[in-house]
DNA sequence: TAGTGGTCTAGACCACGCT
DNA sequence: GCGTGGTCTAGACCACTAC
């Protein structure tokens, strides 16, 4: 008798509210609008907090709603377009890039780092830390492994911490003839440190994009950039936006 | 009196458990190794299921863990690096592209895809999907939007729809000259088709690569590739492969 | 059929941002 | 202090897989 159609799929209830409240936004809130809190939210949709605070979680991974802790939920506004491609294919800290150093200490170099760069477990290396920031909002950490090897005519005068001696740990890499690069992109979530920079709770998902720079027939350095991943979309390529100029191949011989 | 130093960094259980299970995934247990059950695990370190699950989560997210419901929880293999740049600058389906097309089938664009192929609204487009599989193992799952005017010669003796007809529309789209192409990733979560295709479940997290492909000074073709996140690690450029370590594939020569 | 992970509930308390 | 989202609990039932 009450048997309907929908025996066969018992769709869960929060994918069928992630599905109803994806539509109210498009159609009745606007960009930076305050949502209706959690509680309320629930019992408007005569579910348990836990369940609407799942399909929430979802919308949130999609970049569609921003949730602060104290504050409230509200709608994000669209992904923000984010180059890490052709355009960067100097090294870091070259004039223009959008990164702004903000630490550096040397010492050895973690295993995994080490291996990354075909050193030994205890290779000394240079970690330089810089924050990636877009429209005013940091989008992006890194950490910058730089061998000591590679960079040999750091002054010892530099200072032995800090935003100055990043920055001529930068000036040094400058000099090198770069061979190539390499760059991967997974899935991760933010570790502590990150996360504060970033201004996100630990375990924030994140777009890890690791990248591998070649000189002198050696890796010269590699960089971990932890990208928000709520809010960046990642873009290779020269059109990051609507721009279609002309392209030219530049697929240079090795 | 019993005041410890902790009392400034209320760290949350579930964190703490993330790095404690990490620990032990590295030194006790081997990849493919199946786990104890939820319940069991729940009961051992003294937290309530839910909490569990949440350590659980994060670590099936950075790619340690590979649950699957009715079987347990496994250890996983490291995460395969999907070689998504240089090497595939030719059209999509062009020979040895580790792509094979399963559908197609020919409607008006909706009205996001008429965006990004800058057409209006009610363009008719052929949508051909295809799967990419790397390892034995579904990695990817793509809908890509050809609009009819790209491919004016398509044959009417070609079947309506199926993997023929992907063939013969990937068969058309080699004729062109590509002018350039254009690439962003993002974190997204796989769509009830998607998830099928991938062999996960709705709501999954996945890496979204949105492609345009330009020719005649137009957008000639978007392709909507959807990877699983916690299998896969996107490369760009020359070198995929990080090796890790002992690396045995069988690379096989076609 | 037994055992697994997936969903859901109805509470409770905590940490944080504002005012 | 108050309201927000974040964490946590102790259950229950369901869907799936393998035997």
């Amino acid at each position: 008798m009450g048997t309907t159609q929908l025996d066969t799929v018992p769709e869960p209830k929060y994918w069928h509210l992630k599905t109803v409240l994806s539509e109210a936004l498009d159609s009745d809130f606007a960009v930076g609008e305050i949502l209706p809190n959690e509680r309320e939210l629930a019992a408007r949709f005569g579910v348990a907090r836990a369940t609407l605070r799942q399909a929430l979680e979802q919308l949130e991974l999609e970049g569609r709603l921003q949730r602060r802790r104290g504050v409230g939920t509200t709608v994000a506004p669209p992904r923000v377009g984010v180059d890490v491609g052709a355009s960067q294919h100097g090294w870091p800290g070259a004039a223009g890039d959008s990164w702004q150093p903000v630490d550096c200490v040397s010492a050895a170099a973690p295993a995994a780092v080490a291996r990354m760069l075909d050193g030994a477990a205890g290779d000394e290396v240079h970690t330089v830390r810089r924050i990636r920031v877009t429209h005013g909002q940091p989008v992006a950490a890194e950490l910058l492994y730089v061998p000591v090897a590679s960079v040999p005519d750091l002054a010892a005068i530099e200072a032995p911490s800090g935003p100055a001696r990043a920055r001529g740990v930068l000036r040094e890499l400058q000099r090198l003839v770069m061979e190539g690069q390499d760059r991967a992109v997974e899935l991760g979530s933010a570790r502590a440190d990150d996360a504060r920079e970033l201004d996100r709770l630990p375990g924030a998902p994140v777009l890890v994009v690791t990248t591998r720079y070649f000189a002198a027939g050696r890796t010269a350095a590699v960089s971990v950039a932890t990208y928000r991943a709520d809010t960046c979309r990642l873009t290779f390529g020269d059109s990051g936006d609507l721009e279609i100029s002309h392209h030219t191949q530049e697929r240079q011989a090795s």
